[in-house]
DNA sequence: TTAATAAAGTTGTATATGCAATGATTGTAG
DNA sequence: CTACAATCATTGCATATACAACTTTATTAA
């Protein structure tokens, strides 16, 4: 892994610039483009991965939730807040009296079913403009960079398949 | 570019997820890797971001700026705020009198410094975790990707080097 | 010159994000 | 059985992000 690099390598590196700054850059990006998609649905891509993560995982508790999408727990509870709001996810008590449990309501279901016809939409079309290719080594680097970034955690099942 | 497709190599990016999902969930990661580092400065890494483009474009309309991070102008105009109050940036009026002038102060210079050397070590890290080869690889992917995203947009320079 | 238009920033509104602290329970050691 | 520790979720605080609407200036067209 600490894999021998060449100076020339090194150098290289250093010229590309900041690994964040340009992520951050190109996920901005990458929102705008399926937000468009989005917004016809009345969603945000991330309630709609919201949305498809409780499909999934069926009721579920939210900090189980929280791990599977790679957020903080803070961050989950509050990204509930709008789509309890329109019906489309319920929070009921969990087994645990200090722990509750979220699921999917019919409209919820409903609203992402739509949605996901203007996600898939989002998604062949970045394919077209980057090319399939691309998309898929990007895919691939991103996997392996996420694995190799996650701290050991076991109880973080796969999640949902789709966004 | 619209390169041909064998039905295999379909299916396997449909399997593949949310681009979007997974970008998110890795800039996530990654933020929080160079925020590590950051924090000793006092500094977000968007922050430091920030500075860094401003002693880069020197005195700079907002705009501009704006441009060259590739964030939206109200997300610049808001994001100046803290750094502002910190003292490490001023904005004077501009040549035009609807625009202005962003500038580092010597104390932004002093701070930004100090925080390039934390910077460095956080991406070294990250370059140890995910190992050069890898890091390379995104760099030019991500690259890539923003050009064939990035409408046509020829004032938008090269920017700062790093973050 | 005046009226319509374009350009530059800021603000209102809403969401996303996380750390630290808090509240509420449950579990455990003595 | 009680005091201490661990678990789970929420809240306070601060920042990041963008679209749409608005204010102020400049430009341009008539």
């Amino acid at each position: 892994m600490p894999e021998k690099l060449s100076p020339k390598t090194l150098a290289e590196l250093k010229a590309q610039g900041c690994t964040n700054l340009r992520l951050r850059q190109l996920m901005r990006r990458v929102a705008q483009h399926y937000d468009v998609e989005m917004v016809k649905a009345g969603l945000k891509t991330t309630q709609y991965s919201l949305l498809s993560h409780v499909l999934k995982l069926g009721p579920v508790r939210p900090g189980d939730l929280a791990k599977s999408m790679k957020v903080s727990a803070s961050t989950l509870t509050r990204n509930l807040k709008p789509l309890m709001d329109a019906g489309w996810l319920v929070v009921a008590a969990g087994s645990d009296a200090r722990s509750r449990s979220v699921a999917i309501t019919p409209a919820g279901r409903a609203k992402r079913e739509e949605a996901r016809q203007r996600w898939k939409v989002a998604q062949n079309s970045l394919n077209q403009l980057l090319g399939a290719t691309r998309v898929l080594a990007l895919h691939s680097l991103i996997n392996e960079s996420l694995e190799l970034l996650t701290p050991i955690d076991v109880s973080a099942e796969s999640g949902a398949d789709d966004e």
